[in-house]
DNA sequence: GCATTGATTTATGTATTCATTAATAAACGC
DNA sequence: GCGTTTATTAATGAATACATAAATCAATGC
């Protein structure tokens, strides 16, 4: 053990499922590769038992594979994933933009999203892809937020790691989401005055068209697996 | 190692799994109650280590908590919770049965359906409330299945685990579902009749007036925990 | 008598060891 | 030379051993 200054914030498995995240999504440990329990463990510098407990985690939550002898395989996210995942979203997050609209937030509740829709705008103006993508994040984790449903928060938490990986690939293909952010206006429009129906349809449509867009990007481009 | 025959079908940590989710539907783990690694594992004759597995995964699916040193926390369901998970089931099997209706089964594909809607007339004409409730699960598991999105089936089983130790408890409180079955029906036949909106309206409307009934159940008669 | 500090216990988190079995290589028969 | 069978390798699944840190208990001081 050597002097330098340890942190012990979190547990080896803890630092394991982040360290793990962090490659997947970086890409590091590319999509469809597979890697020996060992391997992971020797590049995180620890033993095996925090890399298991680590990958079976991660399993479980759509990332990875653990196939006995083979490895642990990244798995591959395919348009017709894509579509799944995208229709779960459009279910949640409507649900979530209807009971933010009926829970009466004020104003200042409400300004977490508010900023996101600044900023997208802010983003689309300087042609920043990248910060529009972030923004975008933000705004539709805060209204999941909102609606006050930890399960509906989890499991799109869950969708959104998975799609975050074909984002990274696709964003430099996709047009500026212009019309984007007019929804995103309404939707906002509708929770703070109070008009479920409202928020739920519009967001609706909003998710539909992303997926609409998304898939047939993928499609097109012949981007079947990511 | 004695000379009996051995099964070797599973793995330890498997049946860790199937055997603790036993013990947790069955309430001989209770909700609220601790136990420690040791206790299960000397339990299920088994090393820590598949126990501890299996209690990962049981934690991702919500079924318990690990504490540090406070055990494994087999967790209760609170009505606040049952309208979390009645929210999220309403929204997925709603989509579930509009894309089933969207996809065009023959009547011979949804025969499975179909005896399932038969199973709970008989039920009722019996007044067995056990075998409704088990021929309700699978018309909801059909549906879903139907439905053809994999993730959607995933979480509903996840939901529907965690439903299924409060229905045991609210079973004896509850009316025979009388009106029940006329929605099934009514579902059954949007989808037959290729309607993908009638069979999302119906069913929606189906399971919010379902989730009225049980969490006004849990809350009138004060179970607020299971 | 109570609080605070220190010692002891003990459950977990992790490393290590071992056994099993699948995959690969080698050797043999034809 | 090719297919089949056997031997070897190696990766996982599981048990055990161990270090750590939290919780309990005791003891001491006030």
């Amino acid at each position: 053990m050597v002097g330098l200054m340890e942190k012990k914030t979190h547990s080896n498995a803890q630092r394991a499922v982040q360290e793990l995240r962090r490659l997947i999504f970086s890409g590091e440990l590319a999509a469809g590769s597979d890697h020996l329990e060992t391997e992971l463990a020797d590049r995180l510098g620890m033993s095996r038992t925090p890399v298991r407990e680590a990958a079976l985690l991660l399993e479980s939550q759509g990332l990875l594979e653990m196939r006995p002898r083979k490895g642990v395989r990244i798995l591959p996210v395919s348009s017709g994933d894509m579509r799944e995942i995208y229709d779960v979203l459009t279910e949640l997050e409507s649900l979530a933009a209807e009971r933010a609209a009926a829970a009466g937030y004020s104003n200042a509740e409400l300004a977490a999203l508010n900023t996101a829709i600044s900023d997208m705008d802010a983003a689309i103006a300087a042609e920043d892809l990248e910060a529009w993508a972030e923004a975008d994040d933000r705004f539709h984790a805060e209204l999941v937020r909102l609606g006050g449903n930890s399960r509906v928060e989890m499991i799109v938490a869950m969708m959104s790691d998975q799609v975050r990986r074909a984002k990274a690939s696709t964003l430099f293909i996709r047009p500026l989401p212009l019309q984007s952010n007019e929804d995103h206006r309404a939707v906002y429009q509708a929770i703070l005055s109070g008009d479920p129906e409202t928020a739920r349809r519009i967001h609706r449509a909003h998710r539909q068209q992303a997926r609409e867009i998304l898939t047939g990007l993928l499609e097109k481009h012949r981007l079947k697996n990511l």
